[in-house]
DNA sequence: GGATAAAAAGACATTTTACTCGTTTAATAT
DNA sequence: ATATTAAACGAGTAAAATGTCTTTTTATCC
């Protein structure tokens, strides 16, 4: 339902958000091990990230990727909007464009509900919140 | 949240679904730009759902695509997972192999019960109920 | 400053999904 | 029977997602 991407996206910042605190930071090859992910894909994805301020990085000996306490405030919604690049959940499941309770597409009753309720789920829930 | 292939095989038994009684069969050209998809990829695909049951058709002249009145009772849920090979709303978000309430990934419990009701919905509803 | 460690950057490869096209087969009407 | 019509089949192309590799940049330690 959610890109791979995006899957490597939250496991990895859920990873990072139980490591605040410790002082510590996560390089991309221990991050790759941790989470059984290809580690050029998972650094791929962090740079996006980290590009785009969900993600602190440093470089060279004793560098890797942390979060700091503001970081751990981002939606886990933002986080998919970021690697996605759109809102899966708020388009309508047929691709109708303007599908809505007034005019709806074929199976908009039988899942409008579903879909609101996850969007508000990922909307609200925070990196932090994660675990 | 679904392929473009199963938007379009739903988007299309809908409309034979309405069809149903007229004794009318509606030929893939028809259908292509009623529902405006490509035509070939559209061909593909009810080639596929004919060979598996889900819609019948006749060649030639006057021949076209038509649903029987067993075949309204196919499930939506069962259309999807002929058309993409899987059940995707069965599986973890994260992938995780062993998912479940006892061993949730980070965001089993923001999910769950949506995924479920949206499993249930697609298993329970069929072609037929459409619209 | 030189060696080293790690992320950043970007080009490349593979796989999956989406989509096209040309030919063959089968049914119908005449 | 033959022409015509429309689906079936199969090969091929395009685009997007996924994943890899090499080089460059930057920070740190000595």
């Amino acid at each position: 339902m959610i890109s791979n991407a995006s899957k490597i996206a939250i496991k990895t910042l859920a990873y990072l958000a139980e490591q605040v605190g410790t002082d510590n930071k996560t390089r991309a090859q221990e991050l790759a091990k941790t989470l059984d992910v290809p580690k050029p894909y998972l650094s791929k994805i962090l740079q996006q990230l980290a590009a785009k301020g969900f993600v602190s990085s440093v470089k060279g000996p004793h560098g890797g990727f942390y979060l700091t306490h503001e970081q751990l405030d981002s939606t886990v919604m933002s986080v998919i909007i970021e690697v996605e690049g759109k809102d899966r959940f708020g388009l309508c499941m047929l691709s109708f464009e303007a599908c809505n309770n007034a005019q709806p597409c074929a199976i908009h009753h039988l899942v409008y509900k579903e879909k609101e309720a996850l969007r508000k789920q990922f909307g609200t829930i925070t990196i932090g919140a994660l675990n």
